[in-house]
DNA sequence: TACGTTCTGT
């Protein structure tokens, strides 16, 4: 067949008008019937369509069949068709797999058709994108012998590919043996994969050896030190650079001093610049947001000319950083009111986070269905299917987590540690740890995360000898080094437990110099045992503390407060005072239709808020009659009984609980997340409220779950 | 068809 063959003219018009949707299969089904699949105009037509369905959302449906079929008529096509298809699925986020099966189908039914310089390309693309060094040794061997290696192209296809997957030792094994053809792209492209991979030196080596420069190898050079942070040899370079400056160069300077928080510096360049392009406002934008500057990062976003996805995501994950989490689910809601600009995989990411934390299960399912909707794959290098088991688990809906898991098709050490994580804080301790000896038996290696799950595990289970024994044996048995937060988990475990000396006596044999979060772990201890004497001990270096979090001072005063030593308990809130910090104020939350709700102890939003004081009057009296008494000796201010009761009486856990319960219908799940742990009164208030009421009653502190059901805590008051 | 700048979290 040639392209001389009559084409039925009803039938090129019908392939001409295909774009790449449902409409394919049945195109293909005429064609087959008129006899016309393997003339050179359909196949070409074929390709093209496939290259657009490669990247249609119904791809992960088409793309496969369709190909299948492509290789039934692979003895009829060239090279060139062959190209298009690889070329097709290297750009695909679904499938870059079925460029490498298209590869091999060429090899073995290409025929006269042989591969050329510009098929390694593409499919070294899709191997970078299914980070497959396999694969792509395994590709560069058949460029050796089909002996393209005196082909600077694919020389240098191979050099970034080398380098993208991080294997220097391979990209200047291939540098040193094709130096007969090297470019000034060789160069280059062996210059990033040192900066890439954190050595700048002998970035710099190359750099300084290179036989010609152009604006590439000073922007990668530039970007290298400007990302280690070596901002003065950056600057130095910049301004002397030969060429001309441009853009990137800009770029490189500006987010490399935002990223180290010099922001008055970047904003200087951003504003000398001679021509600003998205990038640039992007960096700028997050440089603030990186620095918890969400004021001037907002700011500096309204007055962007034009938002990319990832001007979007610099906000919302901003505001999640620095725990704004309402704020980052707005500017995600303001993203689809005002742009046309659509969410990607990192977007996602964090705004499942801001679900997770404000247990917005409404919102998170939403995020969820639209993951699905628009084929974003789970199992990438973005982790969204970690981040949802997260998000599951945040919400209390762990049952949905777990099936989230197995229904993965890879499963990485972000997918097991969401699961062993959210198993713990879910108060299932057993599981958590059953989990953790399945993946150690047929999972990936466990890394520092895991164990951090793993300990969360046995403190919240009170598996206090297998929490030892997991802490004592992390690094001889599984080799993962003991860090900072790992300390946090254990004087966690053994304070809450009451092995007090014993928690005091891992911290002060700390390699490092205690934190905020190891030291807190030691006085929450000190404040639920009533241990003055190792507060006070370590009062000093609580004091010592960078006064930023106010944390461990607020602590310490509480435990002062309950022992009723009120001048030092006064001292501390002056010390607070006097530094400025401020008490970060209890805070509850609670969505209710997918609207999230937000108390702060004490005041409740109007309109609701007779309605809801009252319900709470009535209901204290209630409980009072069926033996609830309120446990005051938590308070922490210098008061009389009854003014401790009517302070408890206002806790935002309280507020929201009520505000939730008057409106909820008696099979919904009311789910309350607080920002600080959960207080003892609280706790037996609402142990007692889910007597009364058919609703199951979730509150997430800080640290943990609690699911509360006809009288009962799942966390057996133990917490 | 190959090289440089911006966005994830546990």
């Amino acid at each position: 067949m040639t392209p001389t063959t009559p084409f039925p003219r009803h039938l090129e018009t019908l392939l001409r008008s295909c774009c790449a949707g449902h409409h394919l299969r049945p195109l293909f089904a005429r064609l087959i019937v008129a006899g016309l699949v393997r003339h050179p105009l359909a196949l070409r037509r074929l390709v093209e369509l496939l290259a657009l369905a490669a990247n249609h959302p119904a791809a992960p449906l088409l793309a496969r069949p369709l190909s299948h079929l492509y290789f039934r008529l692979a003895p009829a096509s060239t090279t060139f068709l062959y190209n298009l298809l690889i070329r097709a699925f290297s750009r695909s986020r679904h499938h870059p797999t079925e460029s490498l099966v298209a590869f091999s189908s060429l090899l073995r039914h290409g025929g006269r058709s042989l591969p050329d310089r510009f098929t390694f390309p593409f499919l070294v693309k899709a191997s970078s994108n299914l980070n497959s060094p396999f694969e792509g040794q395994q590709i560069h061997s058949q460029v050796l012998k089909r002996g393209f290696q005196s082909d600077v192209y694919v020389v240098n296809t191979f050099l970034s590919m080398y380098s993208s997957f991080g294997d220097l030792a391979s990209a200047q094994k291939l540098f040193d043996s094709s130096s007969e053809v090297l470019d000034v792209v060789s160069w280059n492209t062996i210059i990033d994969g040192y900066v890439k991979s954190g050595a700048v030196e002998v970035a710099r080596r190359h750099f300084d050896e290179m036989p010609v420069r152009n604006e590439v190898s000073w922007s990668a050079i530039i970007s290298g030190y400007a990302g280690k942070g070596e901002l003065d040899m950056a600057q130095s370079l910049f301004d002397r650079m030969p060429v001309g400056r441009n853009i990137v160069t800009w770029n490189s300077m500006i987010s490399g001093f935002a990223r180290h928080g010099l922001l008055p510096l970047a904003r200087k360049l951003f504003d000398e610049m001679p021509v600003r392009n998205v990038v640039s406002w992007n960096s700028m934008v997050s440089g603030y947001a990186m620095n918890g500057e969400m004021d001037l990062a907002m700011e500096l976003f309204d007055l962007m000319p034009e938002r990319d996805v990832v001007s979007w995501s610099c906000m919302i994950s901003g505001y999640a950083q620095i725990n704004w989490y309402m704020e980052a689910l707005q500017i995600f809601k303001r993203m689809q009111l005002e742009s046309s600009v659509k969410p990607n995989e990192v977007t996602m990411v964090s705004v499942l986070s801001a679900c997770a934390h404000l247990a917005a299960l409404d919102q998170g399912k939403w995020v969820h269905a639209y993951i699905d909707k628009n084929h974003m794959t789970l199992d990438d290098d973005y982790n969204l299917g970690a981040a949802l088991i997260d998000m599951y688990a945040k919400c209390g809906s762990m049952e949905t987590a777990v099936e989230l898991f197995h229904a993965l098709a890879r499963k990485n050490v972000s997918s097991w540690n969401a699961l062993i994580t959210g198993l713990a804080i879910n108060g299932a301790a057993h599981e958590s740890l059953e989990a953790f000896e399945r993946m150690q038996r047929s999972g990936p290696k466990s890394n520092g995360i895991t164990f951090l799950g793993v300990l969360t595990a046995c403190t919240h289970g009170g598996l206090v000898d297998e929490g030892r024994w997991y802490f004592e044996n992390m690094s001889k048995v599984y080799g993962v080094q003991l860090e900072m937060k790992h300390y946090g988990c254990i004087v966690d475990l053994l304070g809450r437990a009451g092995f007090l000396e014993e928690a005091e006596g891992i911290v002060r044999s700390m390699p490092m110099k205690p934190d905020v979060m190891v030291l807190g772990a030691l006085l929450g201890a000190c404040r639920i045992h009533r241990d003055i004497r190792i507060a006070d001990r370590i009062r000093c270096q609580v004091l010592n503390l960078k006064p930023q979090q106010s944390g461990c001072h607020v602590l310490l005063s509480n435990i002062y407060a309950a022992a009723g030593r009120w001048d030092d308990a006064l001292e501390m809130r002056s010390l607070l005072k006097q530094s400025g910090i401020r008490k970060e104020p209890g805070s509850s939350s609670v969505e209710l239709d997918g609207v999230v709700y937000e108390f702060v102890a004490g005041d409740c939003p109007n309109p609701e808020a007779s309605t809801v004081y009252s319900w709470l009057d009535e209901m204290g009296r209630k409980l009072r009659s069926l033996g609830y008494l309120p446990v005051t000796e938590d308070v922490l201010l210098d008061l009389d009984e009854e003014d401790k009761e009517t302070c408890l009486s206002r806790h935002s856990e309280k507020l929201a609980l009520a505000f939730a319960l008057l409106r909820a219908t008696p099979q919904s799940t009311i789910r309350i997340v607080k920002n600080l742990r959960i207080c003892g009164d609280c706790h037996l208030f609402i142990r007692h409220v889910s007597k009364l009421y058919p609703q199951q009653i979730l509150v997430r502190d800080r640290i943990r779950f609690h699911h509360f059901k006809g009288g009962f805590c799942s966390c057996k008051d133990y917490w």
